[in-house]
DNA sequence: TCTGGGGTCCTAGGACCC
DNA sequence: TCTGGGGTCCTAGGACCC
């Protein structure tokens, strides 16, 4: 018998600002995201007094000053880390881990038989982490990781159990899932659950009871596995090693809109050499390469998208190379005259380095491994004294075009130059 | 002035081949 | 000139997730 915990920091981003700093703790929070953009963090007094996810942040303006509500920039750099504390911390509790997202993931506790040891588990858990990170997390746990995300969001919803909920041993299993609506189950997004409420499917009882022919066909096979694990058949299984990823994408909006090429080409060259960093964090050569720019669909002022991808000549990790390249590919879609808001890069058909394929007409020699060291001691660098300390000139020293943070909190816990003072 | 970024998976349809 | 089925591969688009 399967038995997972899902373990879910509560308002994660909100949560990593608080704890460093303590004027945050009882005030409402929101995390702008990148540019300053909109909403996507919020912590419990911010979502009590009604700013939803995703809001545009320039409309709220205003009424957050008048409400008291504390506006944050994203800091990732912090988020990471943290993220990578309590996940640490959790791997104390369970043989096996997934790590789902930045504030999620699955314990695995099917060697459990006590079905009060899961829970007396989970509760040590919470407690650890929240005693060595400051962050508070809920759990859910069910027989599949669906249910167990149906669990854990029960267990934030009612306070009354303590961040902990078990949908495997809840008396009524039925009642409970009737009581959940369709379109918060895994797996079910906006489209689907207007589908779902066309047919009068409107809570998780009723989406798990429909025929198997129907979410085949309307769902995908994915939607009949959500309604399979729905019914306590777990077919998601726990993932330990996430295989390697299959594409890479930097891209951001603009700070301002950009019209100048020579704007553009610093920004491709920037996002190139961010994408070659992880790509070759990963041990991985990219074959294909895409460059894409768009303008403002928000606005009423004239409209452009394009994107040119191809495969790259020679699988690479080299971040010259692939600058050369992007700026190739950027100059077939560019055109004049446009007000650019976004633009952005992706690597892909990504291979491990160990195992690339080589060209019969360019055999590694003296030139790679040169390139390769190059790479690794502007990578060990940049590790060291911060992203950006070294880059190509191609990528722009001003970077008028760079986004807006304006409210970003210090790297607390990842720069030197940043840390907290005690005092 | 101002509306995020980074991923995965599945399916349909076209190109191409035999 | 017209005519068939079956297979693979690739891409675009749409759905989802956080």
């Amino acid at each position: 018998m399967k038995l997972f915990a899902l373990a879910d920091c509560n308002n994660f981003y909100a949560s990593c600002e608080r704890v460093f700093d303590p004027s945050l703790r009882n005030a409402p929070v929101v995390v702008l995201s990148n540019n300053d953009g909109c909403v996507i963090a919020r912590s419990a007094e911010a979502k009590a007094l009604g700013v939803g996810m995703g809001e545009p942040a320039f409309k709220r303006e205003g009424w957050f000053r008048s409400q008291g509500v504390r506006v944050l920039s994203s800091n990732y750099a912090l988020y990471g880390d943290m993220s990578a504390r309590v996940m640490d911390t959790l791997a104390l509790f369970a043989p096996r881990l997934e790590i789902y997202s930045i504030d999620e993931a699955f314990l695995d506790l099917s060697h459990l038989h006590d079905p009060d040891a899961a829970r007396r588990i989970c509760r040590e858990a919470r407690e650890t982490v929240l005693r060595w990170t400051g962050i508070p997390l809920s759990f859910g746990i069910g027989p599949s990781k669906t249910l167990a995300k149906v669990a854990n969001k029960i267990a934030k919803q009612n306070i009354n159990h303590n961040g902990i909920f078990d949908i495997s041993i809840a008396q009524n299993m039925q009642t409970v899932l009737q009581t959940f609506p369709a379109s918060d189950v895994w797996g079910v997004g906006r489209k689907y659950a207007r589908l779902l409420e066309r047919h009068g499917v409107r809570d998780a009882w009723a989406l798990s009871g429909l025929p198997d022919h129907w979410l085949r066909k309307n769902m995908t096979v994915q939607g009949l596995m959500t309604a399979m694990e729905l019914r306590g058949v777990s077919c998601l299984p726990l993932e330990q090693a996430p295989p390697s990823r299959k594409s890479i994408i930097c891209s951001r909006s603009f700070g301002r809109p950009v019209l100048l090429r020579s704007e553009m080409e610093e920004a491709v060259a920037a996002y190139l050499s961010r994408a070659a960093e992880k790509l070759r964090k990963e041990e991985g050569v990219a074959s294909w390469l895409k460059v894409f720019l768009l303008t403002n669909p928000h606005k009423d002022e004239p409209q452009y998208a394009n994107a040119y991808g191809a495969p790259l000549a020679l699988a690479t990790d080299h971040t010259p190379d692939l600058i050369q390249a992007g700026l190739a590919f950027l100059d077939r879609i560019w055109r004049d005259g446009y007000r650019y808001k976004k633009a952005g890069v992706m690597l892909a058909g990504i291979e491990p380095k160990s195992g690339r394929q080589l060209s019969l007409l360019s055999l590694p020699g003296p030139k790679d491994e040169r390139n390769d060291k190059l790479m690794h001691c502007l990578d060990r660098i940049n590790g060291r004294w911060g992203r950006g300390t070294l880059q190509y000139a191609a990528a722009g020293l001003g970077r008028p075009w760079r986004m807006r943070q304006l409210r970003k909190s210090p790297r607390y816990t990842s720069s030197w130059d940043e840390l907290p003072v005690a005092g």
